[in-house]
DNA sequence: AATCAATTATTAAAATTTGTTAGATAAATA
DNA sequence: TATTTATCTAACAAATTTTAATAATTGATT
């Protein structure tokens, strides 16, 4: 898989800066148009968009909002307009970041490599989740409230984790079971349950109207990040 | 927990900046030197470092590698100074991104935005069925009318779902009883016309006179998309 | 238009399922 | 062994689903 599909109708200048990232160590692939683009992306993956505006046929906004629909990609637009709303506009479909023409190939690879770095590097291996006044540390297995340290033991932990990973969406009740407890176990009646209610009195500011952990009536539980 | 913390010793620049964000729904908190930042970052978390680089005493260079020494806070560096070298540094210290001053305060935040995006995947992908103005978050297994949440009961949500989901077709009773009840199930009866009235009764702006779910004469039921 | 049978709507209450909770017991850990 | 943590029990509470009886509506027929 190539790091960065190049999308840019000016050859030169596209050759120019495949130098400059290939001498960075980035694997550069390139075309020159948006419908060459799309066409590339269906059949490949790629880990970052150098994406023109300007280009001859689809362009390069309407590129970024496809890529945008199928993924997270990062984006990166490089365009002539100097306009501010252009800008706006760039942003607003998701891209990452904006650079304007002329442009300066040693800060191109700095905001490429700045980017890689957050999209690959050190998000993915994110050791601290922040979820409303709810702080998880997991590389020191640890829970604060309000900047308040939160005695949670494993399972427990575990639980919140699951949930904390997971905000806003529904985790039905033998998903998290066998995520925690493992496909058999004959337990499984109660148990679940008593541990939500033991989390729920840990982190909940009313135990009694839970505002973070919901239950959906015969789903599971939800996770909501306040 | 605040989102922000900006470091700018401007307070003018720093006032408007801060209405800008807080208006983007940010917790914004402000310390004008490097010194108070440091000491701010030691008791408290935070998402996401605003940071002016001409500072008195420490300078945002040195704030910003202790931050990145520290974990992988987003760094987002104002600077007065356009020469490329300090660009470059910036980048080199980790920093995320770097705006020149004068700065424009809706570009700023469109940047802090995409920066939370990437960092904290509030771009999290969601399943989302739109209809009219009823929108089913089917990952949170929840529905909301006119953007105020509904609660409706597992059953009720099934069939919601499955009729919202071939909006304009009659489907008929047996097919919605099978597909929500399973083939055999002796009940039947009843029990599929008082769920529809129960559904109604939730999500129909006159119950009596039900304009999203029809009921079809000796068919079914329609579920029409407003 | 009036009647009738079939179908669907409404309602309330019974039956069932699911969730909560506190406390007892077991297991693991120090 | 003392202490903490995990699991289970059982009674209770609450919400959901089904049943069943009655009312209203529809479409066809006269």
């Amino acid at each position: 898989m190539y790091d960065i599909l190049m999308v840019e109708d000016e050859e030169e200048l596209a050759g120019l800066l495949r130098i400059y990232m290939e001498k960075a160590g980035f694997a550069v692939a390139w075309v020159a148009s948006g419908e060459e683009a799309l066409l590339w992306l269906q059949r490949e993956k790629v880990k970052l968009l150098l994406l023109d505006i300007t280009l001859p046929g689809i362009d390069g906004f309407a590129v970024c909002r496809e890529v945008r629909r199928a993924g997270s990609t990062p984006v990166l637009i490089i365009s002539a307009r100097v306009g501010k709303e252009d800008q706006l506009n760039g942003f607003r479909l998701g891209a990452d970041d904006y650079i304007e023409k002329p442009v300066d190939p040693d800060l191109l690879v700095a905001k490429i490599s700045s980017l890689f770095a957050r999209a690959y590097g050190i998000a993915s291996e994110k050791e601290i989740l922040y979820s409303g006044n709810l702080m998880i540390d997991k590389s020191a297995h640890r829970v604060y409230k309000d900047k308040m340290p939160v005695e949670l033991n494993a399972k427990e932990y575990e639980l919140l984790l699951l949930m904390a990973e997971n905000p806003g969406k529904t985790l039905d009740k033998d998903f998290l079971f066998n995520k925690i407890w493992g496909a058999d176990s004959f337990s499984e009646s109660q148990t679940l349950t008593v541990h939500i209610k033991m989390l729920r009195n840990k982190i909940e500011e009313n135990p009694r109207k839970p505002e973070r952990i919901k239950t959906v009536w015969g789903v599971g539980y939800c996770y909501e990040e306040l």
